[in-house]
Formats: C-alpha cells, structure tokens, sequence
DNA sequence: GTGAAAGCGCTAACAG
DNA sequence: CTGTTAGCGCTTTCAC
C-alpha cells in the first residue's frame, strides 16, 4: 500500500506537501505542484492511513453505538438513522450489542475508549443501578468523548427523547375515552427508565380519569415477541378478564395478539390491544396495531446531530424533546359490555 | 490519557517492559517487575491506544459489514450473529449500509480499506452488474482483507450461503403437493443473485411437476411490505387469479396478506401464501406464515468464523453450505377449486 | 510557496 | 531478564 512517502518520491516534493494537497490544507501550493501531486496519487491508487491520520488529529471520525439489540426492529431503526447522517458527515459506526447487560457493556465502552472514538451514542438498554459505569463515563468524558443518550435517561448525557410519560398517559385516554376501565399494562424490562415512564403515564391517566389503579393489572414484559405471548395466556387464565391490553412495546402487544386469536378472542371485539413504537411491522399485522408512534429513524438521525454539535464545540440543548403521535388503527374499540 | 511512557517512569521500567506485561508476551518478565507494572497500570487507569497499537501490529481487530439495510429484519439478524461472534473474539464491527447502491458499496469499502479493516463480510445487497467493484476488491486483497460473502454469490469471494434455488425449488413442491396449478411468484431485485435463484428454483419444480412456466405469474417485488402490498394489488386486479402466491422474502408476503385479508380474501381459503427466510414475525403475523427457514443468525456467525480462520491463515473451505429448512404453516393450504 | 524535523503511542528487532 | 533504537504513516510547527 503505497504511502505519503511514495507519493512524495514520485512527484517530487516533500511529504509536507503532498499532504497539504490531499487534505485541501488552506496553505497555498502552485497549482503546479498540486497537479503533479494529485497526478501521482492517481497513478499509485494512494489512499491514506486512516489510522496514522487519526493519531495526530486526534479525530477518527469514528462513533460508537450501544444497543440492547441491533436485531430489535426498535434499535435497527435507530441505528439506521445514525448511521445515515454519520456516513454523511464522513463518519463510520461501530455497533455494540449489549443485551442490557451492565458488564458488557462496560467492557464494550472501555474498548470503544481504546479505539479513540469520538463520541459514543447510548440508544437504550442501559439501567439504573449500576454505579461503576460512571467509572467509566467519567473516563470518557475526561477524553473528550462525545456522549447522547436516546430515549432513556439513564445515563447522565445530553438527550434526544419523546415525551414517554405524555404518550402512554394519552394512550390510555383514549383506551379509557372508548369506554375501557380495566386496562391491563403489560411492562418492559424493569430496570429501564422507560418502562417506568410508561407506566407511570398510565397511572396519571387512570387518576385523572378516576379509575382507581389496580396493581394486578400490571403484568411483567420484557420488550419481546415471547413476553406478549406469555401475557396473552395469562389473560387467558385470568377470570376476571381486563377489556384492554396496553403493551408497552409493539412486539409485546403482536405476540399477546397472536396468541389470543388462536384462542378464539377477537380484536378489538372481545379485548383491545394497544402497542408503543410503531415499528414497521404495526401496520401490516391483523388487525392493525393502534400504538404509538415514536419517530425512531430520527431519533437516530438527531442523536447523531448533536454528537456532531457537540464535536464541532457548540453548545447543543441538553435535552431534545421529539414529538410522538398516537396512531389509531384496527386493534382497538369501545368495550362490548361497557363497564 | 496516560501513556505507556507515563506508565514506564512510574512503574522505573521501559516502555518495552510495559508493553510486554500488557501483552502477556512470551517474553519472560521477573514477578516483581510484572506486579510494579500491573499497579502503576491501575494507578493510571491505564487504557492502551488501540490505533497505536494497530499501526505496529498491521491488525486493527475490526471487520467492516457491507448491508443493504440494517433496519431490514433479514440484514439485522445476520449482524447480530456477526457482531455476536466478533466479540467473543475482540472484535468490533463497523456497519455500512449501501441500499444497494454500488456507488455507495464502492465509497464504503474505500473507506473501510483507508481504516485498516482486517476483514469485510458482504452480507448481500450486492449486484452483479458492477465492474467497478472489482477493481476494488482487488486493491483490499491485495492488502490481505479478508473477505466473505454472505448467501449472494455476486461477489468473488468466500462465501457462507443456504442453497436458494433448492429451497424455493422444495416450497414450490409443497405448494404443488397441495394442488395448486397457478403460483404466482413474487420476486426481488432484480439484480440480486438470491431473486435469480429463487426464480430458478421455482421454475424448476415446476418443470419436473409438468406444469408450463407462465412468464405473467412472475410479479416484480422488492423485498420490502410495500412490493407486498403492490402485488396483492395486482392479485385483486387480475381476472384469473393464481391460488397462491409465492413472495421470495416474508416482508413481501407479510405486506400482501395485509392488503387480501382487508379485501376479504381469505388464506389459505381463497389464495395460500408463502414466504423465504423466516423472520421473527412471521410466526406471529395471522394467519401464521409458511415458509422457508433460513439460518440468518448462524449465517453471520458462521460468516465472521470463516474470516477469523481466513486471518488465523488457516484454508477454510471457499463454499459453506447452511442447512434451509421448509416450515409449513397456517397460510398455506389446497386451494377450494383444484384446477 | 516549500521542506526538515519532530512526534502521536505503541511494538519489534537487537543488544546486553 | 531488561533496555535502547527504530519506525508504522501521517500532520504540524517552524524555518527558509
């Protein structure tokens, strides 16, 4: 792999110069030498070390990405919208799966710290209860590590969110609206912040609308196809049957649906389903999935935004609040006996 | 951040010293030194640079993934089990989305080459009708890049795949066992090698059954809900409709049974349908779909294994051949009228 | 306008 | 067992 070296041998000129050229450095070249220079670059196929660049700089030009998941349509999304607006920017992305475990990520962050990225994009899956990551953190920020969170604001760093607590509380008004009054919450992981917060919406809206909140219907998830399924057979053995089932993430709510139409239940009919994400596969689904739409692609496409921002030394929000927008579709109905 | 020189004045060793300890090189260290090192390592929270060290040792320990779309079910669930595999062996994975573009593929692995990337898996998206790729190609093997193809055998590589037209031939067969006489096949790119297989496929079975290849019951599609939705409109639009319908992925099928169940058609009553590559999904989507298993997951970590042994110098076989397997679900079925 | 020299942080000969 | 020297490929003072 031919070097600066090589290219300066053969258009011969100083190594200074040709990497002025190639970087269109502001310092003045004649354009004759610059002709030969680039000339000479043609010829040897020369491309730069990215890496010997990087270690003067002080810039890779690379981020990091922590995900619970990079197969969950919710982070795939996500991830997919960082990695557009880096590429556009010149920047590549590294993915990081963490499976919400605390240790692995650590160690992920740690190396990411290694490489020298220059910033690191938290998009979910991090928890609350895990003190020596602010080890780490700290470490980072001392280097000048870009840091954002999305969505969940665990980790202590500049946000870009949606309003969880507004959405899941409108949510449940308009389940309540339809005449629902035993709604069941099917949760997320419980160490996140984000099951909290939706959670906590639906209990605001229960209290508004007088409903006394009952905490036998708040049945556990876990943000997967398999957790709605599991919630579906426990409505299912359940006597006295809530009339609406609020998920707390969109696959939850297509497994639970799933399952009850194998069982003869039908929605919205017989017991409404309500989802939280709108990913993709919402509108396609029998019936069509009433949620929440959450715009994850921009999520992404911000989150990165601001780690730029913050990189180019300007002084970005602390926090980015993004709209979100109730989607009613086909799931969910009044209550066929009204309670 | 300290360096290994701030850790050889502490530690009153070299920087050579240092190095071999982190390292646990073969080279013999005294005890006494090897623990001075190890502490003074903790004092300063020591982290190596990684790109320092990649200079020297000419391995970064990242591998860069080409993709179409990372948001895309199929794609995200091969770089789980790349990313899954990558890191049980230190390494980091750079993900690059090219919409199968191959300016964008073509800028990408430029960029990939310029950071020193020990390896690059194509995981599809490729097309055959690039000849500009080459040239690249040659340049990264000309650094020694390992390089793997995933299932599209577009590019001349090493390459880790299902066998496609025997699958699609095998869910032709099933679909013809239950009597069905009119399939029409709804396709991918074009340009796709895995779209050419899958018609291959299907046109042989056909072909053994007897039944003559009818070029109108081939649709367009584009492996996306949306091709989906187009072809089930042409379904509807056509007067004598096929009795199933075959999508050569399951985001084809999945969108076109969205759009027959809001028409009334019924499946498999009316029109069976069926699939190509199993994502989560299509177990929950309703009714169930039929389809072919693909191992995604384990194509991926089969994929980053092929490169760590191509790296290790190691021979590994140039074709490796995933088992398929034919699930037979609740959207297919005979239709109402043999023909 | 151009170039020489220094050095980013690390590892790999080669000595001792 | 330990250290000295050199250098990966590049950018950046600083001098001319």
């Amino acid at each position: 792999m031919a070097s600066i070296m090589d290219l300066a041998r053969r258009a011969q000129v100083s190594p200074t110069t040709v990497s002025r050229v190639l970087n269109n450095s502001s310092h003045p070249v004649s354009e004759a030498v610059r002709q030969r220079v680039l000339q000479a670059a043609r010829e040897l196929d020369y491309r730069p070390n990215a890496l010997a660049r990087a270690m003067i700089t002080r810039r890779t030009q690379i981020v990091g990405v922590i995900v619970g998941d990079s197969s969950d349509p919710y982070f795939s999304t996500i991830v997919r919208g960082i990695e557009t607006e880096a590429r556009a920017h010149g920047y590549l992305v590294i993915i990081c799966n963490t499976d919400r475990d605390p240790l692995v990520e650590q160690t992920h962050l740690r190396l990411l710290h290694d490489y020298q990225v220059d910033g690191i994009i938290f998009a979910g899956g991090s928890r609350h209860d895990c003190n020596s990551l602010s080890t780490v953190l700290d470490e980072l920020r001392q280097d000048d590590v870009a840091l954002v969170a999305l969505n969940p604001h665990t980790v202590v760093a500049a946000e870009v969110r949606v309003d969880n607590v507004a959405a899941a509380r409108e949510m449940t008004e308009h389940l309540l609206a339809l005449g629902h009054r035993r709604i069941a919450l099917i949760g997320g992981p419980e160490e996140l912040t984000t099951t909290a917060d939706r959670l906590q919406g639906y209990r605001q809206a229960l209290a508004a609308a007088g409903v006394p909140f009952d905490p036998e219907l708040v049945w556990p998830g876990a943000f997967t196809f398999e957790s709605g399924v599991q919630a579906a057979r426990r409505y299912l053995a359940t006597a006295d049957r809530p009339t609406a089932l609020f998920a707390a993430n969109d696959q939850t709510a297509i497994g639970a649906m799933a399952v009850l139409r194998q069982a003869g239940i039908r929605i919205p009919e017989d017991v409404s389903v309500a989802g939280f994400d709108d990913i993709e596969q919402a509108r396609y689904v029998f019936p069509t999935l009433t949620t929440i739409s959450v715009p994850m692609h921009r999520l992404g496409v911000e989150g990165m935004r601001h780690l730029l921002d913050q990189l180019a030394g300007k002084e970005p929000p602390e926090l980015l609040c993004l709209p979100y927008c109730l989607q009613i579709r086909d799931s969910t109905g009044p209550p066929l006996a009204p309670s």
